[in-house]
DNA sequence: ATTCAAGTGTGATTTTTATCACATCTTCCT
DNA sequence: AGGAAGATGTGATAAAAATCACACTTGAAT
């Protein structure tokens, strides 16, 4: 679960309301964690919810295999936790710090009895998740039938109307990725997302700018994952 | 979206409990869609669920290029369609019946009014919704991250969870499924799940009676898509 | 029972992706 | 500034998956 509360770069995002917005603050306290230090693990009991006042997170699950795949990434605003139902009581997977971050830690109890008292409040919190599985259905789709490339392309698309902003005539992303970290978003190696990525840097459609990715040709990029024009809410990562 | 509100073969799902239940029921009207035709198309306004009374329904969605991919399968019991949030308003898919059906429909806003008025009917909601969105995550991971086989064997382990019953010393799958059905839904080709299939036979893994599959060796599966034993509500199609 | 359409099975070949093995480039640490 | 660790870039090769082409089965319909 994952919602984004407010936005500094982002231009899309859906906002809870200030009513919303402000039991949460009510009931949430204040936890640093530096990076690459860990948030919680997998199997800790999942009974919070977290708001990243500042800093990145990332969700990662290890195989037994010993590879790693991230499953999502959060930025500023962004709350996520597991609104756990009635069975799944652990994380299946671990937070990272990615930078230092400042997170509010709401609790799942505290968090049930607003949404008890409020039906207004419940709906709109019903809605938010409505679009979050709206999200990760887009992201199940963009990576699983259009091939690796495919599944790269549409990561860089969301990496754009997440943390994008204009440059020159360009989309510059304003996040640091690593090739090994997009491969282990996508299912691909380092070596194929590196190739993959040379190979759009020499048809013109990626450039370069100091280590940060440039989208020269974003039309390229979304013929290649046979984009359907979803709405920017729920393209992003 | 989807739930399931009550099972027959599934011994696996949560259940809304009775009140929610009749709250839902009190509010649906019945449709009957034949076999092969279409509840509703991409693009149709999302501002009802529909509760399969009896039949499957597949979601599909058919790209550019003229190809088809199924996002999801449903049945009896099953409940399904988006809440829509504020903006989305219409279906990025198309549901079609894939035998008689017999749908109950429900309109958003009625249920909006249940939902309002009755907070921890809304607390439930959300719940199941988080719990869809655990199943979806859970999808993404199996079929993104340990190539086509990981893919489909995790999905024969689903169906096998959704539809399977008993038979001598295996599990029979009672819902028969086409080889390109399947390569739809995984994002493979028929004659690369055909190929697979026969592979897992030849091993004695899984197993043929009558046109059903068998599963003869289910740790085996497991193993391929570096199962991770999730909770029987979440390992599910 | 015969026929036709739909589905399955399989070979040959190409394309995509992973693997292994290094060289090079960056960062950042003292 | 110098050196180590972490990233990136790339070749050679192997494995996985798609594509094309066609034979074989099955099942439903006349």
């Amino acid at each position: 679960m994952s919602l984004t509360l407010d936005r500094t770069i982002q231009q899309n995002t859906f906002h809870l309301s200030e009513k919303t917005l402000s039991a949460l603050t009510d009931i949430m306290y204040e936890q640093h964690v530096d990076a690459g230090k860990y948030l919680f693990w997998e199997g800790d009991t999942a009974d919070k919810l977290f708001y990243i006042k500042e800093g990145h997170i990332k969700l990662t699950k290890s195989t037994s295999d010993g590879k790693e795949y991230i499953l999502n990434m959060f930025d500023n605003g962004d709350l996520f936790g597991e609104l756990s139902s009635f069975m799944s009581i652990n994380y299946s997977y671990n937070a990272m710090a990615i930078t230092d971050c400042v997170i509010g830690v709401i609790q799942q109890k505290d968090l049930e009895v607003i949404l008890w008292q409020h039906g207004e409040i419940a709906v709109e919190f019903l809605k938010w998740t409505q679009l979050l599985n709206q999200i990760t259905q887009s992201k199940l789709r963009d990576l699983t039938f259009h091939g690796k490339l495919g599944a790269l392309s549409s990561t860089i698309i969301r990496m754009a109307n997440s943390y994008g902003e204009p440059f020159d005539r360009y989309i510059r992303i304003t996040k640091k990725v690593k090739n090994g970290e997009l491969g282990e978003y996508i299912g691909a190696t380092r070596e194929s997302v590196n190739r993959m990525l040379a190979d759009l840097r020499t048809k013109g459609i990626l450039g370069q700018e100091n280590g940060y990715i440039l989208i020269n040709d974003i039309q390229a990029l979304k013929d290649i994952c046979h984009c359907e024009g979803c709405p920017l809410e729920i393209c992003r990562m």
